[in-house]
RNA sequence: GGAGGAGUGGCCGAGUGGUCUAAGGCAGCGGUUUUGAAAACCGCCGACGGUGCAAGCUGUCCAGGGGUUCGAAUCCCUUCUCCUCCGCCA
């Protein structure tokens, strides 16, 4: 979402960033609305300029005059009723338009279509060499007696999962050991709902267009989220912050529910792609500023590294291209984990985490606002990266750390959640 | 789940059918005074939209939606949220 007045005045720009980064937006369809909208509200505004000016003169009238002013305020108010609808319907058709539209991809943003044209930044760590054929995450969890796989399909449906054991222990461990680290940097931890309303995801941008994406619950008009992302920023809707009061820095952890429509087929075995999952989430309010909120955007990225850091897995640190950047972000780097078992035993970087700048797109919709020195109202800007999410970072975390017995060897950051335990030895 | 009460600008709060064009206060902004600050005093000050080169003119908004009326913050219906009490409950 952008402001109107812009895309009257950057129509071209618009277009431009519409066709990169692939939505699916008529422009053209969208001035049109916007001017059907204005044309109905000026023609309504005279009726009701009118309307108002009857309403005031009636009480001063005099006997004769009232009911003449009566009858034109009765033929008024027909009329209003039937401009009414048609202002009402072109303000809908503006509406969903404009919730399809994208925010502005960052100059830095290169173009592109696809994953492919992704621009790596820096590798950090090398993927290890072994002297043995490495297992994958499904086999060691396995050989570890980490996960049931075969119960919850049964009671649950496919890509569910039941983390069992040290595997649990160690979904708990990352998780803590994330937000620690976060809370160290001065992140305030948030344990949101998990279940909200419509406008929630419409606010943060997952809806209309990612509304196949989210499981919802029917009898109460509630969504589950498939991001803390989503209750972190709407924590603040409606609201108005003080600059003083900006920046806001939260950690989300929660649990994330998505239903990976279009996903059939895709990385069906093991815990790669799943429905529910855990996630310790980092979100961002700033000041509407470039230069601010590129170095909050710098700062949640190296909060990821160093958590990687701690955990030891090899990564790369890529700008997502135009194609590749959602509907609201303005830029984004993927960090991806080395993950030796992917691509057939071959090993392969895979997302592990998102990090992204939005502009005022959430706070527009979302309505949060913030008052500027000046006295005036802007849009608050909002970023979000993730920390850590279980269990595809077990995927990495077991992978790399694997011995040939079939052990594993816990990074040292690991070993104080993991209750001093420093060798993880498969059970007979 | 049942009964009752409440929701007004960034915040507090007055307002029960027609000068509401929403009082008043706080906060904010500008100024006077001051070595500086505070205090005091003076002035400005809701949001969003439409129109206009501009000054301005104008519309909408009193939790959301709908209704009654020539006219609604005010009356009616409904939903949501909060508070009190009752019931149930980890």
């Amino acid at each position: 979402m952008l402001d109107i007045a812009f895309i009257r005045n950057n129509a071209d720009a618009v277009r431009e960033a519409i066709k990169n980064k692939r939505c699916d937006l008529d422009l053209d369809a969208l001035l049109a609305a916007d001017r059907a909208r204005r044309d109905a509200i000026v023609e309504l505004d005279k009726k009701r300029a009118r309307k108002n000016e009857i309403a005031q003169l009636i009480p001063k009238a005099t006997k004769e005059e009232r009911p003449v002013l009566i009858e034109e305020g009765k033929a008024v108010k027909a009329g209003l009723e039937q401009l009414e609808p048609v202002l009402a319907s072109a303000n809908q058709r503006f509406e969903e338009l404009m919730l399809r539209v994208p925010s502005m991809p960052r100059p830095e943003v290169p173009v592109g279509r696809g994953e492919e044209d992704n621009v790596e930044i820096r590798k950090v760590g090398s993927p290890r060499a072994f002297a043995f054929t490495p297992k994958d995450h499904v086999e060691l969890m396995t050989l570890h007696r980490m996960v049931n796989w075969d119960g919850p399909r049964k009671y649950a449906g496919g890509r569910s999962y039941a983390l069992m054991g040290t595997g649990a222990l160690l979904e708990l461990a990352v998780t803590r050991l994330a937000v620690d680290t976060l809370v160290e940097r001065g992140l305030t931890i948030v344990i949101p709902p998990v279940m909200v309303k419509e406008r929630a995801m419409t606010g943060t941008g997952f809806f209309p267009l990612g509304r196949e994406e989210a499981y919802s619950i029917s009898a109460d008009e509630l969504f589950l989220v498939g991001t803390s992302e989503v209750p972190l920023v709407s924590l603040h809707c409606d609201d108005v912050f003080d600059h003083s009061s900006l920046p806001i820095r939260y950690a989300g952890i929660s649990n994330c529910f998505r239903r990976e429509a279009g996903a059939y087929g895709k990385d069906t075995k093991g815990l790669y792609r799943v429905h529910q999952f855990t996630k310790v989430e980092q979100v961002v309010f700033c000041m509407p500023d470039e230069a601010i909120a590129e170095r909050e955007h710098y700062a949640l990225l190296s909060n990821a590294e160093a958590i990687l850091a701690k955990l030891e897995i090899p990564y790369r640190v890529a700008i997502a291209c135009t194609g590749e950047i959602g509907l609201g972000q303005t830029r984004k780097h993927e960090v991806e984990s080395w993950m030796p078992g992917r691509d057939d035993g071959k090993g392969a970087y895979n997302e592990t985490h998102s990090c992204s700048t939005l502009g005022d797109f959430q706070a527009r919709r979302s309505n949060i606002r913030v008052r500027m020195p000046d006295g005036s109202m802007g849009y608050p800007f909002t970023l979000n990266n993730t920390a850590v999410a279980s269990p595809r970072i077990l995927i990495p975390l077991l992978e790399n750390h694997q011995n040939a017995d079939g052990s594993i060897t816990l990074p040292e950051a690991l070993v104080p959640y993991m209750n001093g335990v420093r060798t993880l030895t498969p059970p007979a």
